[in-house]
DNA sequence: CTGAAAGCGCTTACAG
DNA sequence: CTGAAAGCGCTTACAG
């Protein structure tokens, strides 16, 4: 495997100089110091042109240029933040990565990032206290100048202690969720308040009898089934009653699957279900289906997310917009007006919205 | 913010040794000389201590141990990259980390690495060749030891030149695709033969009409084209016919649904259809029952990938399961064994199996 | 405009 | 067992 056939300069020179050396891999990779001698000129001035800094001759500068290239020289990243004393890098956790709706918001965040000359590092966090612990130590390790953590499952104390203990210093952005440190910064969507309106807008049209299905108990999960009670709460005067199923296993469609089941048997005259994800709606409508009841005529249903899974479903699923776009485009500017000197707000919140489809 | 209000003496020694300078992000970070001087011994001792080198007295040992512990310190991840001339890093390239199947496959590669104390950068590359070409520069500017790209995507000329530009002299592994570069290994799945025995399959329960959908034109996909071709050739003695249908928009679900809308159009008899992906088996699906044909009574439903989303549709969707998982898991061991110095397999390929439910 | 030198935070022969 | 010194690849005052 030889870097390039037609052997320039720089790489020839390495060669007879220094030709009991291997670089990276067992390759050889140039420095800037190989473009130097090449060029005749010093390591300095390599470097200016490099970074696009004044104070070269113009001449100098084309041949260096020229070498740069030639060589496809691409400079050492450790070296540079060892000098420069910053990565120009961030973190972004996520439970877990196959978590669709999450990774959307990484993508989201990264892009902006990306924009704006940084890089975005996406881990995978796990749930427990120990993967977390070991995340962001890494994350510390490579000196990262930021972190976001996407969704309430990190909103807790773990979170803050290995934050307080690995990343004292630097600007945290939590995504749909709040930590009680002071470099902690949030963007929240109201869901609570997105599901009472759900709540509402079901009672609006004629449903009487609600059933909500959550999943595991994350702090944006509470919130929602917050929502819920309240709504029905505040429906009681209209005749509608309301019942809560859980069900926390892994595999959200199966979970939402059979609470509907349980739900079905228990209150046989249903005629609507709130979902806490669009995952668990997913379930509860094939549990609907498979009993042959009509939807939306007989039963609604709404999830929540608004994700593709909603739109994969046959009726395609009502559901409750948590805004993760948004969320994470603001997160990322919080993050950069942060890193830019300024003084971001703590918090920001932004309002839910229904997108309509076929199950209501 | 202050790092600890405990103030551990390194903590302390620094501030008053080197009370102007600061720290990344502002803060205050130890290096090895401060828990050296809090110490009392040399920072070669601690650098023993923390990598766990023989050579240092018991007592020293844990004195070290201790401050090293009580000041959370964490060394600096560049400065070890740089001078131990190793990143212990590798690159997982995605066009877009959108893609939940292909986010799986990095979900596993990031786990297999993990385990084997490498990281896993995961990297979003985008579809054209300049986001490439941007994306493994970076991954060369960081000294990456091993890049996996997901995805027959990236099997073509540009990443080829991409590859021989800035990663010529590290292990690249294709998880289903390959590359004409030598230091390039691959792990394929069977996916034409699969696709050729779901048309066998189909004809041997009675299907006799029989279409295929597919969209963007990536070596897996034409792949998967031609299996069905010839799986309809070698079915043709027994009357079976089929026909092609292209829909190469983003959107997979809805390209789905106006493929079957047309293939219904032109061959009312249809009575099976083949998807390239499960996404556009929901879209048909969708087609299907809007048009109330029953499922699979009259027409049958493959899809390939056995995603979630295929467990989502109803009835749930029949899918030919590409075996991401496995291969990922082997495209890792390929890394590993690389880097390890040994010679790993330049190209495996596995059989895909189809998981039967109820779209057959 | 140009270059020698120091330093970023670590590790590792080498000498004691 | 222990430490001084050199060096990883860069950048940036500083002096010319």
């Amino acid at each position: 495997m030889q870097r390039n056939p037609k052997k320039p300069i720089a790489y020839i020179i390495k060669l007879l100089y220094n030709n009991q050396k291997h670089g990276f891999g067992g390759g050889i990779l140039l420095t800037i110091y190989d473009i130097a001698k090449a060029a005749n000129v010093s390591a300095s001035s390599v470097s200016r042109v490099i970074n696009g800094k004044s104070g070269v001759n113009n001449a100098t500068r084309q041949k260096i240029l020229q070498i740069l290239k030639e060589n496809n020289y691409v400079p050492n990243e450790a070296a540079r933040i060892l000098v420069n004393q910053s990565s120009r890098l961030i973190g972004i956790l996520i439970a877990d990565i196959r978590n669709l709706h999450h990774m959307e918001g990484a993508y989201y965040i990264q892009s902006e990032m990306d924009k704006n000359g940084y890089n975005g590092m996406i881990i995978n966090a796990g749930y427990d206290a120990k993967g977390l612990a070991h995340a962001m130590e890494n994350l510390n390790q490579r000196r990262v100048e930021g972190v976001v953590l996407m969704g309430s499952v990190f909103q807790n104390r773990d979170t803050e202690k290995a934050v307080r203990q690995y990343l004292p210093e630097i600007p945290i952005i939590m995504i749909n969720g709040q930590l009680d440190i002071p470099n902690c910064y949030s963007v929240l969507s109201q869901e609570k308040e997105g599901i009472f309106t759900c709540v509402e807008f079901l009672a609006n049209h004629g449903r009487k009898q609600i059933a909500y299905i959550t999943n595991a108990p994350t702090p944006s999960n509470l919130l929602k089934q917050n929502g819920f009670s309240e709504g029905i709460a505040a429906q009681r005067k209209n005749g509608v009653r309301g019942w809560i199923y859980k069900d926390d296993r892994d595999d959200s469609l199966k979970g939402g699957y059979e609470a509907m089941q349980r739900a079905l048997l228990e209150h046989p005259d249903v005629d609507a279900v709130i979902c806490a994800v669009d995952l668990l709606a997913a379930g509860a409508l094939q549990a609907l289906l498979e009993k042959d009841v009509d939807v939306p005529r007989k039963v609604a249903i709404i999830g929540v997310d608004n994700s593709i899974y909603g739109q994969i479903c046959y009726p395609r699923l009502t559901s409750l917009d948590n805004q993760i776009f948004s969320s994470c485009v603001i997160g990322a500017h919080q993050l950069l007006e942060f890193l830019q000197g300024g003084h971001p707000a703590r918090c920001v919140s932004m309002q839910t919205v229904l997108v309509e489809r076929e199950t209501t």
